[in-house]
DNA sequence: TATTTCAGCGTACACGTGTAAGCTAAACAT
DNA sequence: ATGTTTAGCTTACACGTGTACGCTGAAATA
């Protein structure tokens, strides 16, 4: 028995096309802001004004990428939490999982470094969001786990998460000798803040 | 007795006028892939065919505004570098240094934040120079004052601009009592790698 | 003074862009 | 069976872009 397509499966399918088809054009030469709605729509195999069935504009499917972005990055969340649980220090792991991730997602890694900085201040602002996130949950991790202040597992997941997203951005463009030296000079890093926070805690500045 | 103009003079004074025009133009929308050749010239006050006289292309005249902005960062090496023989801290007053020159030359720092995750392979590699020069820089200091290793030292380095420069990126949207709030942090978390890399000099991993 | 050089100009072209307007056909609701 | 809704289409327009081409007038040089 064939399956009856409803309308409403058919236009979710060519939604998710369009969300496909504009991941597939962001490769190392294309930002949010110079993808253009007739080049998504030719991959997406759609006509340029048929794009506009499913988004208002172009700004709104930029936002839902970012949002897709996030969700990938709250799954290494989780995928790294996994992993920590074994005999591996808890820094060591959490490196190894996001090198992996960006090695593998390294588009969409990609777009949310890049429209951190980028052009639009509403692109910004959604990036900032879901690295918020990120930050917060890490800072959740650490007050569970270290004798620490509130404020002072913030300081100190912000600073975390800022080495190793600028650790990610030259990922991007490494050799493949060049990536385990980052991934060692990262866990170091984190090494120096960690052990950095455990003397602020006893003397504070 | 008044100056006569020569010839090369002028034209030194019209490439001037495009570079002014072209970082003019930067502002918090515009990158420096979409910051047009005629917009420069409209603002530069010279027709579009005239900027080739004096840019092979438009990415010429990019890698150009990117060595201003490293001149620019290596000036405010040198100014925080005279303040801190003061009474004051390092740290605090480089921190500080460093916030009052992203707020002073926010269009320069934006540029160099942002060509440094940008889509040109080219600009990125510039931009990146010139945040090693930095780094080199401070990991010279950071040995001559500490007791510490070379590699340690660009550990170290390398994670102190990277909270730096990130915070910088902050500051850019910030509002003013945003402002000191990143300004107290971003020195806590200097200080936290500060201390950390002094552990990791008499207790290695 | 006569000749060469060249910064700057105006015109013109092909191209990619966003998007408005109206049509078609197929999936729906009645 | 009949009417309504709508995803997707084709056509069309105005706009900004990079840049090739040839001209002009003034400065530099001989």
């Amino acid at each position: 028995m064939s399956q009856k397509i409803t309308r409403e499966q058919q236009k979710l399918q060519t939604r998710q096309n369009i969300i496909d088809a504009a991941f597939a054009s962001l490769d190392a030469t294309k930002s949010l802001s110079s993808v253009s709605l007739r080049e998504v729509a030719r991959v997406a195999g759609i006509a340029p004004t048929s794009f506009y069935r499913h988004f208002k504009d172009i700004d709104e499917l930029g936002l839902t990428l970012v949002d897709e972005a996030g969700l990938t990055l709250r799954q290494l969340m989780r995928s790294a939490r996994r992993r920590i649980s074994s005999e591996n220090g808890a820094i060591s792991t959490s490196v190894e999982t996001f090198v992996e991730f960006v090695l593998a997602h390294n588009n969409v890694f990609r777009l949310l470094l890049r429209e951190h900085t980028g052009t639009s201040a509403d692109f910004r602002a959604a990036v900032l969001r879901e690295i918020q996130h990120f930050t917060d949950e890490l800072t959740d991790y650490i007050v569970l786990k270290e004798q620490t202040t509130y404020s002072l597992a913030q300081m100190q997941a912000d600073a975390m998460v800022k080495i190793v997203f600028s650790a990610g951005g030259e990922l991007l463009d490494a050799s493949d000798v060049q990536i385990s030296d980052i991934t060692e000079r990262t866990k170091r890093q984190l090494y120096m803040v960690h052990f950095g926070a455990t003397v602020l805690v006893n003397k504070p500045v």
